[in-house]
DNA sequence: TTTTGACATTAGCGTTTCTAATGCTATCAT
DNA sequence: ATGATAGCATTAGAAACGCTAATGTCAAAA
């Protein structure tokens, strides 16, 4: 059983020694278990021709089974001990870089105050490898903007971002209260790398609105946008929130859009198989407070842009 | 793990020591290792102040935990190591006694010759009991007359057996080619158990179609009832395979009924919790090849009783 | 009450599994 | 290319764990 969970955390961080100091043990050992436990099943599930250590097709598979046992474990084993208190285990996300490391330390910490005995680890990454960590059980949720229900996950609205212009100060356009797109005819943008959801969209936006600015660099990245912004006359689209501290400290400036452009966050999970639990007890745990807390104070309704 | 499994054996057994025999361990081991696993829950699984064996409330939750934690990591195991092949592990069957130990018994010895890898036990029991063992976890299935979609089980019809009138050789009834139910008046009758299910239908039966027999002996048991037939001038109504070599032997004689009374044979099998199979992938390999095999030779429609 | 069968307990031993040290190899930076 | 680095494999020895055998205790049956 035991061996099950190393063999489990082993897989999803890709490290023997990693999972070892998690366990307690050395790196040797977990070397020396994963060896026994694929001599006994008689199949390699570790590929360790490469450096990041990869999975066999059994190994993923075999991940899969064990997540899914492990959970239904510590399901049975916390109910015979007759505990309906809190679940213990880790919930790991997986969370896009412009989630918004501020907001999601804060909700983390206030989760892990309220159920000490929950371990919550955030990991930031991008868009693609948030999908791909969700599919691989390497995570118990993600979170992305414009979730879509893919194939192979599934979505949960968790909140709509209100997008705002952004420049400098000196800007001529923060002069004013709001900004309509076609003020942004001829004026110079940073925008997001044209891969990314939020790119694709916020061009639909423009366009649909009869905008036409000259995108003068794109990059995959909020801090670098900002800095973009902050140090020429460009000016870019970005999510309120993700600007509030630069705004206050007087480095860049805000100004609403008319119409309003949100960008929707989500939470994705991978879909329960046949007859398993969406979520492990942790992890819906986290899902709710996540819901509870994460959502904007008062949440506009959700204005739609054409695709 | 094999821990998990041994507790799964002392539990459905109630006893340590043909638990432990089974694993090819010492009965100290074995208690040892339930005691370690007590601990580790911090509960007591077992009350070990009556003899035989009994289970705590947290010990019957562990139970049926269990029990679906161990066929999800066979059939986990069994994928991983790529076997398509015949699936591996016990089948416990309880029937009871009248389902016809040689039936069972021819049908268990041709399923292990054509699946080698797989065990089966059967028990013969009380109908009671059989029931008990299904919604215990103490067996995969169970075989029983007039299967009741009781609470707590499903049921799959397997075979309509057909009763006969059963008596002494020279009987006056013997020489008819078949004997109606009022035939039977005043004629003294060796019955079944009244509180067996098949006692209280051929008693419906009868009182249906206006026959009053003299109900002399009650037994709960076939063999008893054809010793008392055998040496009385009694009549019985048994199922007409159970009295086969006795008939061909001239202990005793069977008549055909008319109407035709049949007594149907059922499996049943605790109904599938949320999310897991109703059988482990033997257990369902070998229902399959009882449904295959168990079934009369050309079977005759059913015939309801009026209940 | 006595007997019997079954579980608990203990000590000692054997196997398993861990640690520590070292070697090997894929990746990365220069 | 070439060296540096990080991470896994391998080994031997040490610690820990689990098993057996023997004995004690208690519930159920006679």
């Amino acid at each position: 059983m035991q061996t099950l969970r190393l063999f489990s955390d082993v897989a999803r961080r890709h490290s023997f020694s990693e999972a070892a100091k998690l366990h307690g043990i050395t790196q040797s050992a977990a070397s020396q278990r994963m060896s026994s436990l694929e001599k006994r099943l008689g199949v390699t599930l570790f590929d360790r021709s490469v450096r990041p250590l990869a999975l066999t097709e059994a190994g993923e598979i075999f991940l899969a089974g064990c997540s899914e046992l492990l959970e239904q474990y510590d399901r049975l084993q916390r109910r015979v001990m007759g505990l309906g208190g809190d679940p213990s285990g880790s919930v790991r996300v997986s969370a896009i870089y412009s989630a918004g490391i501020d907001l999601l330390e804060r909700i983390r910490i206030g989760f892990v105050a309220a159920h000490s005995t929950v371990n919550v680890e955030i990991h930031y990454q991008h868009p693609e490898k948030v999908y791909q960590s969700v599919r691989e059980h390497e995570c118990d949720l993600g979170i992305v903007s414009y979730p879509q229900r893919w194939r192979q996950v599934g979505v949960i609205p968790l909140r709509d971002e209100v997008m705002a212009l952004v420049a400098q100060p000196g800007h001529p356009l923060t002069r004013r209260a709001s900004v309509r797109p076609t003020d942004l005819n001829g004026v110079r943008m940073v925008n997001f790398d044209p891969h990314l959801p939020v790119a694709r969209h916020i061009r639909s936006y423009l366009r649909h609105h009869g905008a036409e600015p000259i995108v003068e660099h794109q990059f995959d990245n909020i801090d670098t946008i900002k800095n973009a912004v902050a140090s020429t006359d460009g000016v870019a689209i970005l999510p309120r929130r993700t600007v509030m501290q630069e705004v206050e400290m007087g480095v860049l400036a805000a100004v609403a859009l008319e119409p309003q452009l949100v960008r929707p966050l989500g939470i994705i999970f991978r879909p329960p198989q046949r007859g398993s639990e969406p979520f492990g007890d942790a992890a819906r745990l986290f899902v709710e407070y996540l819901i509870e807390h994460g959502r904007l104070p008062a949440t506009r309704l959700r204005q739609e842009v054409p695709a």
